[in-house]
DNA sequence: GGCAGAATGTAAACGATGTTAACACTTCAG
DNA sequence: CTGAAGTGTTAACATCGTTTACATTCTGCC
């Protein structure tokens, strides 16, 4: 399932760079950063070590570009997750809702797919959080945006927010993906962390 | 200076053990996790490579020693500056400082030893936080404990207090350890969301 | 259409790695 | 003193990332 098929020709598989990126992110999930490896990778796709380096130059790039695919993974999760949302009469409850539904999506994703989570986040060099993570970035800055419109979060609050909401819930995910935090506190820790940063940026 | 001496005889190291967790540490804020190996722990110690295997049963079990032991390290670094901290006449202001010192300690690790920072919480199996760090636990722990005594913050705060800090504060430092915010922002970044946790514990 | 060159694959090899097996010396309890 | 437990070495294995040399296919130009 996870190999492709090779064209008629025994040479050029046509989308050597994407099945490679696929198939690492998948190595990843199995088995964590430590199963993703350049021959592996090929294997997985059908073709031989060397060629992998007409499309990356190292295993490090490889790994930068697999962290980058399951970034964009997490940000549509969220996505996905904040749209299934049911639309509430209370527009702030509304807006409140998607905004927990963003937070408990990242934190969720971390939860269950911990291998994934780690290499998201692997050391990057010279990368803004905004450009780092971009969708997910841009869809917290929306619920935010609302947030003020609604007269819910002060404008002075508006730029250390995402800030503060993603520094505490980053930090959550990454604690309970690093299963730092026994098994049987995790629910309560997760909504004690949550409803602080729901509180730190409605209030006053 | 890393390589310690062996003694008269050819064998029989002496210390293997901790000299080999302390190489394996000073090779990972030299190189990263990826530097980490069991033949450069050996070479470093002057010692073979199978030797280490008396010792560690294979290099994860290496790799949790030095992961513990850099835990270690990190919670006596915050517990020194927080001793640093000046006494003050208004002892709130006191206690306010010494607790901003543990969560700068922290921060300051991480964005002075990333690679250290890294390794320290690499997943490791069945431990919570308590355990999995012990001392700068313990640490912030007497702080909100001091807290709750002067009245600074509310008693029905003081248990979800030490989540809502802990996860704050190491997700700020993973990011800036991750240098997933530009070095330009940090500041601000830093200040915003210790400003941030600190009003969460104390407010209303 | 054919052909040069770019693009993209293979095969073979190199050094370094984690790990194991077989062996040697040291230490120490009896 | 002796044997067993402890602790080190040497040699070897499979696997890894990576490079070099070569083979095949695709592409644009005449």
């Amino acid at each position: 399932m996870l190999t492709l098929q090779r064209k008629g020709s025994d040479y050029h598989h046509g989308a050597l760079k994407s099945a490679a990126i696929l198939a690492g992110r998948n190595l990843v999930e199995g088995g964590g950063l430590q199963a993703l490896g350049i021959r592996r990778v090929a294997t997985q796709i059908g073709v031989t070590a060397p060629a992998l380096y007409r499309h990356f130059a190292s295993l490090e790039e490889l790994l930068a570009e697999v962290s980058c695919y399951i970034r964009a993974e997490m940000g549509e999760f969220m996505m996905s997750r904040r749209n299934q949302v049911k639309k509430s009469r209370d527009i702030k409850k509304y807006e409140i809702d998607k905004f927990r539904a963003i937070g408990d999506a990242y934190v969720d994703f971390a939860d269950k797919h911990p291998q994934l989570f780690e290499v998201a986040f692997i050391h990057h060099q010279n990368q803004s959080i905004g450009e780092y993570n971009e969708l997910a970035w841009q869809i917290l800055n929306e619920s935010l945006d609302n947030f003020v419109a609604l007269g819910m979060t002060p404008k002075q609050k508006r730029e250390t927010a995402p800030l503060l909401a993603w520094s505490s819930v980053h930090g959550l995910a990454t604690l309970i993906a690093n299963r730092a935090i026994a098994p049987a506190e995790v629910k309560f820790f997760r909504a004690a962390v949550m409803d602080g940063v729901q509180d730190a940026l409605l209030k006053k």
